[in-house]
DNA sequence: TCTTTTTCTGCACACGTTTGCGGCAACCGG
DNA sequence: CCGGTTGCCGCAAACGTGTGCAGAAAAAGA
């Protein structure tokens, strides 16, 4: 183990100590198809960077090559339980091709999202995954106006022409109205989330037309602000002002469940004997609490890894055309909902 | 806007657009002391960088000054809940710095996790931050070897000199088993962490120590290799064959307890009214579920915070010396603890 | 043996930024 | 009017790697 004085070894300094030039070092460790390098001389400097402790610099690297081998991910809040899964998908599949990722909390604040966005571009990351789009989101048209790569999770945007790996959101509210329908309930109240994200839009509009579908009263729907228990503990106490005959409440995530819950308990209702309760994500740990909470299991990490398998497609150029994936969500009983009371 | 044609803009592009050298844009735009730059100039290239969209390339300028600007985080699993505050607690204060974070799940697997190092190594990271650390830890030795300013988090070592910001686990096993004695427990078991890591280690020892000081058998430790649930179960399982006389067991971390206490249920158990359960880390939901857990509550996002702090310091050369900076955990009292059963 | 082709490696420049150095002008004091 | 100081800016060389180009050496063909 020779040691350079306080520094790093270099290409160079393996090269010296080969006696080749160092751009055949270079072209040596890079297994490079087209530069032909005399297998002989290939050894011996893999030998001599084994030895000297070489570690390629990928800050040179990038700057000369103009990549990075980075990706960005966007993401509101990391100590939500819903993210966690996502990035271990994204950070799985990126670091299977080599792949750097660097994560940037938004706290759902456009000036912290454009500031991680100047400093991913400034790291030269060669795409983005965002999970924190609005419906109209100008994160997302800058990215597209500079031509960067990029995927939206979990959330999409209203203009088409972006890709996303996104929920069948029509459909896990449908699984979530049968499943009330086939317990007897008819006054159904939906607590949905902020309607400038796709996700609360979505569920809530597919609430309304399901339910006149069935000719039901569509009208008990409250509005969040956030995904947070604070908004449905607000929201439901509003509710419950206005019109407190309903059997059950579809929370659009288990956040805002939460609060549901704790305002029922509030006006004295027990669940799921007086009111069912419904969440949205399946976030860990809720499935053992009292009573375990009926949700909509949503495939997190999956989401996360073809988020990037589509920006690492994307990246190399193997896709052009944009797409959008709808991942399946399943409805999970368990112990929040009951037979409506008569 | 004026665009180039498909790339970023430069230095020297703004420079060449105000009519100076791209060296003197440089200096106006690093808001350098020494470098007297006319204050007209300045206010012509900043407005100029505007104009054309500058945004600085981090990546050469870290190639130049052979700093990054970065440090690495090293976690186990992200999607543990005990990680994700700690996390938040350090990016916080890194980009308050203007540090960019980069993170690694290593999921306790040494290859992953100096394959990881490497790979910040390679991105000139200037600093890491551990939370994977055993007490006997290549790794950890390989930084401080390669001078690489480090603190771990969470978990220590056991040589000395090394930064860490901890608990204090003393306190922490002390503070419940006083809860548990002033209950009247005297048949206490405790479910260790892994004892090659320093929390698990110091636990089972104060655990040891502080019921033997009480003149109560200290025997009933069983210990687990990892902090999951699954395990916890395995160990509950097995201590019931040998002894099943205890009517309380403190576990090492709240994963941990979640799998006693199905230990406990499957054997037919109740808890609090036959077995009183403690947690470990208090993780989030966890007080919502029946019963709610008592466990010991560990500043998380402190820890991550004081822990960047202190990489700072390293980095910036402010600190010198290497300190154990230990924060105080708190008792935190709910459903899964009752008085013995006489 | 000489030419032609192939195989390999060195040379030098480039990526975008930072920084020591030196120089030109303006300014001040004598 | 001149020497010296100061303020401002340009020049060029780096940082470590990648790559087109050219040229030397070796192999092949005649």
């Amino acid at each position: 183990m020779v040691k350079k004085k306080r520094g790093k070894v270099t290409i160079k300094d393996v090269a010296d100590y080969v006696g080749v030039h160092h751009s055949t070092v270079s072209r040596a460790l890079s297994r490079d198809k087209q530069a032909k390098i005399s297998p002989s001389v290939v050894r011996k400097i893999e030998r001599a960077a084994e030895k000297l402790g070489y570690l390629p610099n990928l800050v040179a690297s990038s700057l000369k090559k103009n990549r990075s081998f980075a990706i960005g991910v966007l993401v509101p809040d990391l100590t939500n339980p819903v993210f966690p899964p996502i990035i271990r998908g994204i950070q799985n599949l990126a670091e299977s091709v080599g792949y750097t990722v660097i994560i940037a909390n938004t706290d759902d604040e456009a000036e912290k999202e454009s500031q991680a966005l100047r400093m991913m571009q400034g790291r030269l990351i060669e795409g983005v995954i965002i999970a924190t789009a609005r419906r109209e989101d100008p994160i997302v048209d800058e990215c597209i106006e500079r031509e960067i790569p990029i995927v939206l999770v979990n959330r999409t945007v209203d203009r088409s022409g972006v890709n996303a790996v996104i929920l069948d959101e029509d459909f896990a509210i449908r699984e979530v109205l049968d499943h009330l329908f086939s317990l007897g309930h008819k006054h159904i109240a939906h607590i949905a989330g902020p309607p400038h994200t796709s996700t609360g839009y979505e569920r809530a509009r597919t609430f309304k037309n399901y339910m006149r579908i069935h000719e039901l009263d569509a009208s008990l729907v409250v509005t969040t602000n956030k995904f947070t228990a604070d908004e449905g503990l607000r929201a439901v106490r509003e509710l419950l002002q206005v019109n407190d005959r309903f059997t059950a409440v579809v929370a659009a995530s288990d956040l805002i469940a939460l609060g549901c819950i704790d305002a029922l308990a509030e006006a004295g209702r027990r669940i799921p004997d007086d009111v069912s309760v419904v969440g949205g994500n399946d976030i860990p740990f809720l499935s053992r609490m009292t009573p375990a909470l009926t949700t909509v299991s949503i495939p997190k990490y999956e989401m996360g890894d073809q988020a990037a398998k589509v920006l690492m497609e994307l990246i190399s150029g193997k896709r052009t055309d944009s797409l959008v994936m709808r991942l399946q969500p399943r409805l999970v009983v368990r112990n929040s909902t009951a037979p409506a009371k008569s």
